[in-house]
DNA sequence: AAAGCACGCAACCGCCTACTC
DNA sequence: GGAGTAGGCGGTTGCGTGCTT
């Protein structure tokens, strides 16, 4: 029997999101929370699929999402874990809060690839390039990594291979706020896909960690229903229940969540904007 | 000024795993 | 135990934008 599609592809839109859509996803999952992705795009009153509404929600309109390039510490965390985890970059991205899977893997692909070729370091061995070493094959997520340890002789950080960069990760150290650097040398090379113990840990981050409510409990937003912040009593009860405090994020939720209401409320605002500029800007840590 | 090209990134696709019945 | 389903992940695509010629 073949696989069903995530979702009709009749009536589904594709593409690039709209404000407005953003607008309804977002005020969905701030109200109600993420439920069951299926399901959110009729409820929410999209015509998107549930997994492209995760995605968005995910990758891109998430409020405790960094914006802008990766900063040299950044990229060396990258750089670090790549070396010891390989192509899995939402394992990747637990270790950098407010970055994606996805920017990573951009970030990877676009920049830092080049960055170490230029450096002369092989970006899938994390060793140096020689005239005659055939690079070897990234290993694939079956292939666990204790194995491929096996198949060097050597250390595999690419600390040993660029010294320098060592002395980077020291300077920029004191640039970060959150102690991500003390993590690299936490992280087990065993695979941890059944071990969620650390999930919540102070430095790792987890998508699943907007407050999940069960179906009766989900409120949908009425399109005719007036919904100013002083008028919806409802929600604002609601709201109040749904605070997301275990988020890992530093929100100010009476003022910042009211502010951010007053966006998704507003319809003379453009969300692009709120959301590249002041909605990022409300949400910082 | 315009055509061609390269790059970056958001979004999609298909596969895999976990879970439920 | 197997089928069906939902969610997650990594690879890939395609479009918008900036740069070069």
């Amino acid at each position: 029997m073949g696989r069903k599609p995530c979702c009709d592809k009749d009536g589904v839109k594709k593409g690039p999101w709209s404000a407005e859509e953003d607008k309804k996803l977002i005020n969905f999952i701030l109200i109600n929370g993420q439920c069951c992705w299926r399901s959110l795009p009729r409820l929410a009153g999209l015509l998107r699929c549930g997994k492209s509404c995760r995605l968005r929600w995910t990758n891109y309109l998430r409020p405790d999402l960094k914006r802008g390039l990766l900063s040299e510490y950044e990229e060396k965390m990258v750089i670090d874990l790549h070396s010891q985890l390989g192509n899995r970059w939402s394992k990747i991205a637990s270790h950098l809060p407010g970055r994606t899977d996805n920017e990573i893997k951009n970030h990877w692909n676009t920049h830092i690839k080049k960055k170490l070729k230029k450096m002369g370091i092989d970006p899938v061995t994390h060793q140096p390039i020689t005239v005659d070493q055939p690079s070897i094959e990234q290993p694939t997520k079956n292939q666990p990594i204790i194995q491929q340890e096996k198949q060097t002789t050597m250390p595999i950080s690419p600390a040993h291979v660029v010294p320098e960069i060592m002395d980077i990760l020291d300077h920029n150290k004191e640039l970060v706020e959150t102690p991500i650097l003390s993590t690299i040398t936490e992280i087990k090379l065993e695979d941890d896909d059944h071990n969620n113990n650390n999930k919540n840990t102070a430095t790792s981050f987890c998508t699943d960690e907007v407050p999940l409510i069960q179906p009766h409990e989900i409120i949908i937003p009425s399109e005719s229903t007036p919904s100013t912040s002083s008028s919806s009593s409802t929600s604002s009860i609601i709201l109040e229940d749904l605070r997301f405090d275990n988020w890992q994020y530093d929100f100010n939720w009476e003022d910042d969540f009211s502010k951010t209401l007053d966006y998704l409320l507003n319809d003379d605002i453009d969300m692009n904007n709120v959301i590249s500029q002041d909605w990022s800007k409300v949400l910082e840590v």
